[in-house]
DNA sequence: AATGAATGAGGGTTCATTCAT
DNA sequence: TATGAATGAACCCTCATTCAT
């Protein structure tokens, strides 16, 4: 994080100079000339430091995704269960968005529109940390933490869609609100709907009373118990 | 949907031109000379019809969502049950999306991402769409067939926040899969995340003693104190 | 002035249309269209009647110049004296101008400084009121009432340069004013500086005394008293 | 006039190409191509230069008017006398307009149709100049050289508006005849009309006796009563 | 005769990108 | 290495004008 070389500092001046453009205006309406002037340096030195104009909206991401999949790939050792570790890769991703809002919209708004990205190196970041996530998932599920019958890919998308759909309403239409209390529901709401037999919280009590059998009237997490 | 006036045949391959190709390039690198040879007119004929480039994006949208809303409308009173309607809602969805590939894509990619299109009469219908299903949730919650401390924004944003996931990557990514699969796994786990006895920390107590038939009992945490 | 046919009240509604817009925009900013709508007719329309954009500006000044024209040449009969004419004529000139400001705009400004109105009939008329003019100044200087050195041609373009002038002026800067207040100076000023004997008061006398030749000590017009 | 830097050389080479083509075709009938391709450059660079179009108009008279009213005003502190001064001054514009016949093209025909071109600063210097020539009659008048009741504006719009005239009309009709030998019978018109003393019924008497040099009498009309 | 509809032709302007210094 | 300067390549949009009805 502490940039040694000036010239590093200057590649560094411009990422954050483009960053708060790109954002602002969107890549097609921002110029090159206006993102150089911001960093302070001429036009061509723009094209010193990367090849096209493209290729400076690619660049971006790197180091931000980069840091911030690290972070969360350093706390998954600690964490004990798929729903913990769960619940902190969701907490991960509105942490970074929320910190950095520019960077949440260029990759909502300007990236994930992309289709060069895709190529990118960058892109491979950002796919990595679904990865993570998506092991998450996949784990509890091997785990037995999470429903056998659970589409781990399906429960990424609900995750990750509802986290943009989100931050996009909000960056676009200025819908108030903060994402940080809905993270809690969310997971809850997720994880009530793929855990295996006491899906969050629901609890259904069993009774036996003098060798009656008492069945519960309706559920299907039950059955789970009862095999056990 | 044949529209009989030569020119309102003309306005109605101007905009399918334009739907395809601003698919296919996205709006700022499709021109207009483009379309206008797509739609077999003059460039100068595209501007009789439409005011500005932009315009004639916004406007591309307004037919296929009317329609489609409409259809969800007119089957709305034939359902009983927030259940189905909210199913019957996502399936209209992805259906639309579906059948009308480059309409997702021009609404994910080219609309949502517009700042303007908020303004436009085009997005009342959008809004409008979303707030029938919004509506939906809610009348669940007051039914009692969804929980009382559902959060209605959140669990529409998770609906169309994965839809507009799945799709998007499919689109760029070329992901393979039907989406018509994942509608009811995608609706089933949210149900089953909102259905009202089955909450997350709510617990349904069903006893049945010596065949005496015990209703649920609205609770508030108890069991969960059992629990522990 | 009294429109007989339909086709001609027509016309000339357009022909009013045009003159207020073309005065009003500028010949080049000024469109078609514009005009038709202010006409209440199709553009269309318009080509009928006329047969290019620039052909209905030229035909604009016809009737205004020639009825301006045929007052002016229907008093002179009655005056007497190139004095009296030259005022009438100046007077007539500004009195037009003054009660048709969107024509004396277009004369000066759309079409004065137009090559083509030059071959046009229409600006064959008003070469004729200009030719009125020197024939008027002719006659003073054939007269005796004028000095015979008197270059007709440049007391023309002063007086119809002046006119010019304060009216452009005026246009486009607002100043403020009444141009009838200057009439009289304007041809006050001239008429000092060509009239006959007492020109503008520039008198030198010569005397002789005594044999002696007392010459001028400087100025032209002396000699030619002498010839006299 | 040679400007050293390379820089300065091409913008003088796209003005004077400007000012070639603005004349020849008029400003709207000019392309920005054609410009730049008489200056020897492509069209970007004629707006590295010039922020539009109409921005290289309104340039374009700076230089030559700043120069021209420059040696007017350096010439003016050796004049003795409004007479002398007005014609110099008068003498100054028209040799301009010889020089420059484009240049004066473009002022009457292009710029003073051009509202716009009255909130430039080129306009200010053309101001100025007019300046300079009402402060000249003004002048006269205070010191007892000129009537008291001239009216300084009048006369400033007979020597402009009589320039103008006969520019415009030599450039437009192509009237032979050179402007030179009509600045004399301008300006000595003008101030016949003008001059205290000889204004008309004003009598100047010069009288030689006897080798003596007898100096014009400032007078008061004696000398008419006299010739009467 | 009037016009709705269509368009050919064109022009100003912007910018990403290059390159000599 | 940094940049001042230059430009090629496009594109949106306008409008006078035409013509079938």
């Amino acid at each position: 994080m502490a940039r040694s070389s000036p010239k590093e500092q200057r590649r560094e001046r411009i990422i954050e100079s483009a960053l708060k453009i790109f954002a602002e205006k969107g890549f097609q309406d921002a110029t090159i000339s206006e993102i150089s002037k911001a960093a302070g340096v001429s036009d061509a030195t723009v094209y010193e430091y990367f090849k096209t104009k493209e290729d400076l909206l690619f660049v971006i991401p790197e180091e931000i995704t980069e840091r911030s999949i690290r972070e969360i790939r350093g706390v998954m050792p600690f964490l004990r269960g798929a729903e913990s570790k769960l619940r902190t890769i969701v907490q991960g991703y509105v942490t970074t968005y929320e910190n950095n809002p520019e960077y949440a919209n260029l990759i909502m708004l300007q990236l994930k529109t992309n289709r060069n990205f895709l190529k990118t190196p960058a892109f491979e970041v950002v796919r990595e940390a679904a990865q993570v996530l998506l092991s998450c998932i996949q784990e509890g599920i091997d785990e037995g933490a999470f429903r056998k019958d659970t589409d781990p890919y399906l429960v990424r998308a609900m995750i990750l869609g509802t986290i943009e759909h989100l931050f996009t309403r909000r960056h676009l239409q200025g819908t108030p609100g903060s994402f940080m209390d809905r993270v809690d529901p969310l997971v809850d709401l997720i994880l009530d709907g793929i855990r295996a037999r006491k899906k969050s919280g629901d609890v259904s009590l069993h009774l036996h009373i003098a060798g009656q059998d008492i069945l519960p009237v309706e559920d299907t997490g039950i059955t789970e118990e009862k095999k056990t």
